[in-house]
DNA sequence: TTGTAGGCGTTATCAT
DNA sequence: ATGATAACGCCTACAA
């Protein structure tokens, strides 16, 4: 691989000193116009580039952000890690940062990768997913002073922390409400929602938007439609029987992910509408409509509060429906 | 932040010289064993870990290697990028690497981004992604002298470039060829085929699996059962129709992806065998047979590759058929 | 076996 | 506005 021009080399050919090319690139208000043109010339014909790790190591900042791939999520929305990744990086190229990739098997191990991040100095950021109630992740990060955002909010925690972690998250709530509305304007009345268990953050919260919707329609009476099931990516058939199984047979389904969708989909056929959850490429294809996260402004938002020091800490999206 | 503890901090609580403390972490061999656990002990009561951009400055390699999250892939298969992706970052880790995102909206975007990332010494080597035939990447890289291995053969190049690109794949025409036989075993005869147009390496890779399994079980006539479709994502009912509009009915379909699989399972219901590829959890889901690359190899063979200097410069991995 | 000296490429500080 | 000097943390000679 050739040798790599330097600032001296750009020095030498501009006839300034190494400093000056320093200041071209980096503070370029202060070099004189005549100066500066004869310097990025000099750039412009080595072809050269500031060597990354030299400029880390002096400025002490790596400009680069940890994410981890976490193994877990099913795979369906797996995608979803997949788009938000996509959008982050291509953000973050633009403002010269750049994203490195981790895993870790449980939080303590994922703890132990902070550590050694960290003190290595190869990340000066961390942007973590799947947040979950109790999350033991954040207090560590908090107590050592490292700069970090969570996609997802810090379920169930609204004390001191609270300025102290900054979250960017997507109003799962308003987007179930949005969609159970939009069916309700469609005429349906007996709209299902098919869910996970109570307990989860994300679940509940998106249960309520399904709630609130059919309580301001007058309808108080959801005994039997409130469907919960643990997600199985052996059998989707779960979901569809619970969804199946209704007596009389539901309007609508409204639900808290598209694979659970899809089982409803699958169970009642494409005459009853049935509404999934972040418009991964199975919703599109199967055609039932969807409730999608804006992950690019999610992404935005992430680097945004990544790097401001002061001002809001935190920033709610709102999703979009999806119709089909 | 705190500030890291320096070899020289380490140097100093051991009562040795900084060079000393460079010895025991990079040449532990020539350190007289107590005074190497003096210096271990120190690390150890300090914290210490190497500076990561020091040490790359220093040694003029940054141990990271970038890999493009593509904006295409239809997402659903894009979990096969995502499950590469875990099981590379968590097999780099263990070697020490680190693994860097970038994205690139085409070809030359992406050499563009080539250049940057090695001329700011950001990474050592790349790992490329869905190659295709005429990749004006390969030639690029193989001209600067960068070091890097593909996912994916070169389809179509068998010349000088040979030696210079490494590369590694797991054998479709293989898959298709085990799954095919073994829906011959079952009895079935009249196997369709629905795959893409013929043109793209992977897609007619896996088709000639399938003729050959075919030819060998004596059945020369393929008449019709060769469907080639355009994917699309919006409508995955061209599949389905394919398979549907066959006359007479097939005994069972062998696809080029799962998300063909989706679309034939759909229009032919569950008695008719279908086996997909990729073994995404949209076949584990619905419950079809499905090829399975294993990544896991893949990631091995691609960090050995790199990492080696000499020898076998491209590995052809089988994969395996799940049956469900 | 251990220590000394120098430099990787950059930028901050302080002169000029 | 520009330049000289030093230092970021590490490692590779080479010397002791």
């Amino acid at each position: 691989m050739r040798r790599l021009p330097t600032v001296s080399d750009v020095a030498e050919v501009a006839g300034v000193s190494r400093q000056t090319v320093s200041n071209v690139l980096n503070t370029p208000a202060i070099v004189r116009p005549e100066t500066r043109e004869r310097v990025q010339e000099a750039i412009a014909s080595l072809g050269y580039r500031p060597h990354a790790s030299a400029r880390r190591l002096r400025t002490r900042r790596s400009s680069t952000i940890g994410v981890r791939l976490d193994p877990g999520t099913d795979g369906m929305s797996g995608s979803l890690l997949d788009r938000f990744l996509h959008a982050l990086v291509e953000r973050a190229d633009r403002s010269g940062l750049r994203v490195l990739l981790y895993t870790a098997a449980d939080e303590d191990a994922e703890i132990a990768v902070f550590e050694r991040l960290l003190d290595g100095a190869d990340v000066d950021a961390l942007v973590l997913t799947s947040t979950h109630y109790g999350d033991r992740r954040i207090p560590w990060l908090v107590e050592h002073d490292v700069r970090f955002v969570t996609f997802g909010r810090p379920w169930g925690e609204h004390d001191t922390t609270d300025r102290s972690h900054r979250w960017v998250d997507v109003d799962g709530r308003a987007g179930l409400h949005a969609g159970t509305t939009s069916l309700l304007e469609q005429g349906a009345r007996r709209i299902a929602f098919l869910g996970w268990p109570v307990g989860s953050g994300t679940g509940d919260d998106r249960r309520n938007g399904w709630r609130q919707a059919m309580r301001e329609a007058g309808i108080t009476d959801l005994a039997g439609l409130d469907l919960q099931v643990e997600e199985d990516p052996q059998d989707l058939g779960r979901g569809g029987r619970a969804v199946a199984g209704l007596e009389p047979a539901p309007d609508a389904v409204v639900c808290a992910s598209d694979s659970l969708a899809l089982g409803a989909r699958l169970a009642l056929g494409p005459d009853v509408p049935v509404i999934g959850y972040d418009d991964t490429p199975l919703a599109r294809a199967l055609g039932f409509a969807s409730i999608a996260q804006p992950l690019d402004e999610v992404a935005a938002a992430v680097l945004d509060l990544i790097g401001s020091d002061e001002g809001v800490h935190h920033r709610l999206l709102t999703p979009r429906l999806v119709q089909r």
